[in-house]
DNA sequence: CGACAAGTTGAAAAGCATCAAAGTAGGTGG
DNA sequence: CCACCTACTTTGATGCTTTTCAACTTGTCG
């Protein structure tokens, strides 16, 4: 039996259940962590990154002068705290927004992937390279658009994060942000995301209720927010192919 | 004796010399591009990267409205068009600011580097951490600080990455940078960033001189900027130890 | 020398931040 | 079950940073 694998790595390749198995052997037990609780934090040592197998947990920038900016927002499945893995001292603080479950994989164990399951290497090698991408396009958002805008582009982001990791239908989407995480993630304030949330509203683009937020009309939304719709790779040519797929042919 | 790689990846790991031979042998011809040249565009098919052995080059994200952002500026032995690996069209437009030199390597010879090389797949993939965490910087700068703040922090950024490549003695850069290429880095117009720069000059932090910038005060500058100092890690102990260290060993 | 790109400066307007206060919901203990 | 507490949301008034528009200056290269 193929072990499932909390790791949402196959998005883009398949792998040979021999890299899978030695994948989830790296895994560690699993830690609960309370909403609000640090997982690890800016300046930690780094001996770690995390699988995120429950919740939601947001990477935290934080400056000299007190201010913080959210620079990703991990949902089921993601990898956490990867790219300390390039520094002696974390670079991010990672920050459980709900109560949730990561399971740490030692950078020791971690490396060794790359000598014994060359494909899940490729895998994480593309997932950073995705996780660029969200990072650029969220630099293009903030530095070159409106509230209004960032808003939108930030809102189809996170619908189409959720729909591929199977936790929304439709538009809507059920978060456990508040305001202040919108604020600290689009670089605003919680007053001007308050005020732009309402008139996105107005215009119909979006409904909110209790806990959560409806694109009314997605197609509207993704113009607002002006970034070219991105579509991931799946089993590319110019990847040898699997083991599984010889024994087929 | 070792081939040069024009790479910048043994800046956390060595390689050992198989390791170096095969990624010397994945390099195609390089391929000169004129000052303003792309060299692959926003859309474009994705079936190399590129090693960039001479000049400067930015990445952009264009938005629909005709905006452009920079979301990163590359120099001498980056790798460049890696983040649009992951996707179907590039993600990002690849503009000469010099006249500059690079080397295409084919996606399939970059992906048997994760089964020859493993080593050098390491490698790779901690420069595709770094570049996270550059972005990370970027966004919170930008997000969460002033314009003078954000000039401060690119400014020493810049300074530092040059010295990595030996590009930079003490705090003098020269650079073909343009004020709208700094607005368009930085989030800003290139009014503003004249301005800033001027008010940057009359406090005495940096001067201008005709195509570059000295740094009259790093430490004041780094202070300004906000963000920690970032300690990139060198032969970390969870790799598993070059070949060439078991030999003198 | 002339043309074109880049840098500089000023004035006015826009967008967002800041400050302050009131309203709402969820959770806890009595 | 209610009262209270706390955290979050909402709204208004004001001010500041940055943009926008426009003109002018400087520098560069044929």
């Amino acid at each position: 039996m193929t072990p499932t694998i909390p790791v949402r790595l196959s998005e883009f390749i398949d792998l040979p259940e021999e890299d899978r198995d030695i994948l989830s052997r790296t895994l560690g037990t699993p830690r609960r962590v309370p909403k609000l609780g640090l997982i690890r934090q800016q300046g930690d040592p780094v001996d770690h990154v995390f699988i995120l197998t429950e919740g939601w947990v947001a990477s935290c920038v934080d400056l000299r002068d007190g201010q913080r900016q959210i620079v990703k927002l991990h949902i089921q499945g993601d990898v956490l705290g990867a790219p300390s893995m390039a520094l002696t001292q974390a670079a991010e603080t990672l920050l459980a927004i709900t109560a949730a479950t990561v399971r740490p994989i030692a950078l020791r164990d971690f490396a060794r992937l790359f000598f014994d399951a060359p494909r899940a290497a490729v895998a994480l090698f593309l997932s950073a390279q995705q996780e660029r991408v969200f990072l650029m396009d969220r630099i293009t958002t903030i530095g070159r658009q409106s509230a209004l805008r960032r808003l939108a582009s930030f809102l189809i982001h996170v619908q189409e994060r959720l729909k591929v990791a199977g936790m929304a239908r439709d538009g809507r989407i059920e978060w456990p942000l508040t305001q202040q995480h919108l604020a600290d993630l689009l670089g605003l304030t919680s007053v001007h995301v308050n005020r732009t949330l309402s008139a996105l509203e107005k215009q119909g683009l979006i409904q909110r209720t209790g806990h959560g937020i409806i694109l009314k009309d997605v197609e509207a939304l993704r113009n607002l927010g002006g970034l070219p719709a991105r579509q991931w790779i799946c089993e590319p040519e110019w990847l040898p192919p699997s083991p599984r797929d010889l024994k087929q042919a």
